[in-house]
DNA sequence: TCTCGTTCGTTGACATGTAACCAACCTACC
DNA sequence: GGTAGGTTGGTTACATGTCAACGAACGAGA
């Protein structure tokens, strides 16, 4: 076994291609992990934002399920759960959808947009500071550039 | 509630800078999804691929299972979960470590060994596809630069 | 109106991550 | 020696996410 057979492949990584992977794995989880704790630190989660700030862009703070979890890429069943532990800290409340007997309405409650208000400034100053602010306006462009050239096709 | 009170604060993001945090957001999720799929189609996730292929770079494919777990950055009780599960599936099996009466050895199985051997080539044309080879040298290079910025301090 | 296929949201089984826990170990001091 | 205190080791309990399957409600067409 693994009679030191280790010949890399043909197209194996480069040492400079290695390394960029590497530090951008790293800097991933630094931004992610940086902006999580600060949200934590106010007592939501990134998906918990993620739901609250979604919501908050109808005017009634309303949506049907389904038509969120699509806005937001989610599938319904996660969102069916995730909503649920919501609904139990009272951020949210279900409503029956009085348009269609199968759906049911997420709507914001009054506690969960103080929530939100109160949330909001601090998250814009937790991507500033972990992920704008970092970088100067050039940088700034380049990553944008390069991110929708990494996205393409999806 | 909400009377339509929606001063955004004085730190808000211009359009520019939620453009590319949006965009971030999104390439970070386009490149991770892409080379988890990869992975399980050849019905491997990327923590199980990162197991195998740390384990390998010891000649015996032998490690202590709190060394593997520093090596990693994984706690030891997420490692511990997740070798059972490997274990299960027989890519690696548990040890008595001879010179610690509390440790364990995780080593890789022939089983294993073959298929690290089998997914390696295809996990480099994976992360070539969705990361190296879409980008200019260039930008390769300037996004090392990036990375390391935005992990600093971490 | 009845039937058939679709869509809605929920749920059960399972995967996976984190945090609390007990046990074995090591060192220093008696 | 033995034993107390702190450290290190791995597992167990719990939170959270995914996938597949379900019953209920909808809607198009015979």
């Amino acid at each position: 076994m693994s009679t030191n057979e280790t010949a890399p492949p043909a197209n194996w990584l480069t040492s400079d291609e290695d390394h960029t992977w590497r530090a951008y794995l790293r800097m991933v989880t630094a931004v992610q992990v940086g902006v999580a704790q600060d949200l934590a630190a106010l007592g939501l989660s990134e998906p918990d934002y993620e739901v609250l700030s979604t919501l908050s862009e109808r005017e009634d703070g309303t949506s049907t399920l389904h038509e969120q979890a699509a806005k937001m890429g989610w599938s319904r069943s996660r969102l069916s759960r995730h909503a649920s532990r919501m609904e139990a800290r009272e951020l949210i409340r279900r409503a029956p959808d009085p348009t269609d007997g199968r759906g049911c309405l997420l709507v914001l409650t009054s506690a969960g947009w103080d929530v939100l208000r109160d949330a909001a400034p601090s998250h814009v100053t937790s991507v500033r500071r972990h992920f704008v602010d970092r970088l100067s306006r050039e940088e700034l462009a380049t990553l944008g550039r390069i991110a929708q050239k990494l996205s393409a096709g999806r």
